[in-house]
Parts: structure tokens; sequence; C-alpha cells
RNA sequence: GUGGGUAUAGCGCAGUUGGUUAACGUGCCAGAUUGUGACUCUGGAGACCAUGGGUUCGAGUCCCAUUACUCACC
């Protein structure tokens, strides 16, 4: 197998994990903060600022692939990889969440899903099976499941029902996948109960080699419910293996999900509120588009190593966001990215030292969420 | 010089045959954003309707004058 996951670590105070991931496009140490790139870009940034930040890997995404540029072209440029300048790992979502934050177009059967291009309007029958080829010719290093993502508020009996299809679809994924330069993750549902989450997990373990999701959470819950979820589902999770978190990374929510033992992460949340003016600090979210910054000639941190904070002030990225110039929102990507991977590294070394606790509560005592 | 047209938020404009708190876009101000359909979404402030008269129960809407801008012709 050209995949494996060791422990290095476990913290005292929280049980939280450093660990290194081996993948064929090398290692990654966990807990792991990974900048998403649906479109075969992290929005805005070139590879080489994403290593200056230090993303050991990124995500990309099956769904908008497939239906642009499709998978074809992708592996006729020799992979993806190669056609987006990215050697590090990478990891591919199934598209199971377009199928969820597209719900107007899609039709879900036990088979598969049918759904409406956003792009053409022209209808699409998407299988487990197929979301595994395309990933196949994708070529990423981690490919998920296809799974269906349950709606926050759905009843006992619609979240069962998808959770067994979700299991029957993960059987049928794991049937086809043969490639091993590529790790199959599980991804447990259940939505928001307890009995259901216990299931996927049993669920999923006979399938989990090297890693495992959770799913379904971060969908507008409150954040101490899904605190709770990942609280209970913890003794269930094999010890083994990376356990990601799927679509979580606000500051507070990386803190609390690596002090319950989660080891991987990806969210939008950095590079998206960065396009909208909005950066990360160490006191909470700064909306640097706001009137106060037209004349703080600071940067958006002193402290910060960023490329962004080092070269630019507060006043200029704030005329960059109110003029509509594209280097604003890349500039503030990059503030937010390494605001995420600095605390990272931070995290891990509070975890060496066995004071992750203790961390997370003097860090969240200044923080604004 | 002659004749015509237009004056409504910072800017661009809508306002039906005169009828309750003057619409929209943009800009401004502020919120939101969690496996990206995202330079997006949601709110808010901002106008004595060019000025002065007049008609009318009632005028941004009709009449007169003034001023500014503008077009055509000489």
């Amino acid at each position: 197998m050209n995949f494996s996951y060791e422990v290095k670590k476990v913290c005292k105070q929280s049980g939280a994990r450093i660990g290194v991931f081996h993948t064929p496009h090398g290692d990654i140490e966990t807990p792991v903060f990974m900048p998403v790139g649906t479109q075969a870009t992290v929005k805005g940034l070139r590879p080489e600022d994403l290593k200056e930040l230090n993303a050991q890997i990124i995500l990309s995404n099956t769904y908008h692939l497939y239906l642009r540029p499709g998978a074809d072209i992708v592996a006729k440029a020799g992979g993806l990889h190669k056609f987006m300048n990215w050697d590090r790992p990478i990891l591919t979502d199934s598209g199971g969440f377009q199928v969820f934050s597209l719900a107007k177009l899609r039709k879900i059967s036990p088979d598969g899903v049918e759904f409406s291009s956003h792009i053409s309007g022209e209808k699409h029958f998407m299988t487990p099976e197929k979301a595994i080829d395309i990933q196949n010719k994708l070529g990423s290093d981690i490919i998920m499941a296809f799974d269906i993502c349950s709606n926050y508020g759905d009843s006992h009996k619609e979240a069962e029902k998808s959770a067994e299809i979700t299991r029957q679809w993960l059987e049928r994924c794991y049937a086809v996948q043969k490639n091993e330069n590529q790790m199959l993750f599980p991804i447990i549902q259940g939505n928001f109960y307890m009995d259901l989450r216990k299931k996927c997990i049993q669920d999923c373990i006979p399938y989990a080699k090297c890693g495992i999701a959770i799913g379904g959470l971060s969908v507008g819950e409150p954040k101490e419910l899904m605190y709770k979820i990942l609280d209970e589902m913890r003794p269930d999770l094999p010890e083994n293996m990376p356990r990601y978190l799927m679509g979580v990374g606000s500051p507070d929510c990386l803190l609390e999900g690596y002090a319950r033992g989660i080891d991987m992460m990806d969210c939008v949340l950095p590079t998206r509120i960065a396009r909208n003016g909005t950066a990360f600090t160490r006191h909470g979210k700064l909306v640097i588009k706001n009137a106060e910054f037209a004349e703080d000639f600071r940067p958006i941190e002193d402290d910060c190593d960023c490329y962004t904070c080092k070269h630019y002030t507060r006043a200029y990225l704030r005329h960059l966001i109110k003029a509509g110039e594209m280097l604003g929102g890349e500039l503030l990507s990059i503030h937010n990215l390494r605001h995420l991977t600095k605390l990272t590294e931070q995290i891990k070394q509070a975890i060496w030292e066995d004071r992750l606790l203790d961390f997370k509560e003097e860090y969240l005592k200044d923080y604004k969420i």
C-alpha cells in the first residue's frame, strides 16, 4: 500500500494527535488545514504562494472538474497535479456535497443522482462508480466516497434513509476503487442523531483503510451541537488512521476540532471571506473594507509572517477591495490561509508540550467569535 | 440672436390622465459567509423633487417668470 499513517504523539491533555500521513506525493504532518481549490485552483493563489504559507495538501472537486473541463482532459494533461502545477498531495471531494448544496437541481435515487449542470443546464447522472472513475482520472491522492449530506433539521427517518444509501454507495465505491496510488476515505454521515452516527461509523470502518471522514457537520447547526457530536463519536473512531472533519475551518473550530482528535480539516471560509474583504486575526475577524481602516497604515497583524502583512497596509488592502481589484482578494487570501496554517503549527507545538487545552483556553479568551 | 428640450439622493435615472410615508441602479455605511454555483448575499443612511410665484381641497406632475445646462437653426 502506498499510504500509511503513524501517530507520533498523543497530547496528554486532550488526546489530540500529531501524526505523519505518507502519500505518493509526499508526507503530510497532521493536524493539517487544507485550503480549498475547487476548480483546480485555490482562487487567486499560485502554487508558490501556497507553499510559502505552508499548505501541505489542497482540495479539489470532482463535480466541478467533471463538468469543466472534464476528467478526460485533465487525464490527457497528465493528471491534476501536472495540470495545475501542484506537486504536493491533493484530495478531491466526490461531489456529494454539491448534490447537497445544489439541491434545487437534483433528484436522488438509490442508484445515483440526476442533476442539471449549473453551467449549461444539461442533465447528468452521477453514480458512486462514476465518482470514483472521475477521481481515478483526475489522479488525486485522497479520493472521497460519493455520499449524501443530509440537511440540518431532517427527520430521523430521512437521515436514516440518506445514511443507508450512503452505506450502499460506499460499498460500490470500494468495489471499483483499484488504484493503489489513491486512498479512498469513507464518509460518516448520520445527521445529528447519535444512534445513526454510531451505526455509520461501523458501516465505514470495514472500508476505512487509511483515513476516515466525518461529513454532514457545519451545515447550519449551532457550533456547540457539532462539538457534542464530535465528542460522542470520538470513542468509536479508529485510532490508526487520520480523521478528516469535512468543511470546517474557522480559527475557533480548528482549535475545537483538533482538541477532539480531528487530524484534517478543510474550509472555503478563509478564501471566501478574503474575497469579500474580511481578514482573520488573533482577536477575531477584521472587516478590512470598513471605513475605519481607510487611513490605517499598519499591517493586518504586526506579528504576522505572511507575505501580505510583510508588505501591505490595512489602508491599501481596503482600497483594493473597495476598488474591486483582484489583488485585494488574493492578498487577503494569503493572509487568511497563513493564519490557519500558523494556528495549526501553534496547536501542534501545544500538543507536543501536552498543553493543548491550556492553549485553547488562552487563545479563545482573547478571541471574539 | 431665434426656436426647442431638460432640471428629482454624490452620480445615472423612474415617476402612469395632479391623489396617502417619491421607485430603481450605482456609490456610501454596516452585517453575513464553514467538503466554493460566491468581485456574492442581506440590511441601512441619504431627496425641503433647480429657484420664485400662480392654479387647485390637493402639485414632482398643470401655468408664468428666472437661472443653469443642452440641441437645432441663423
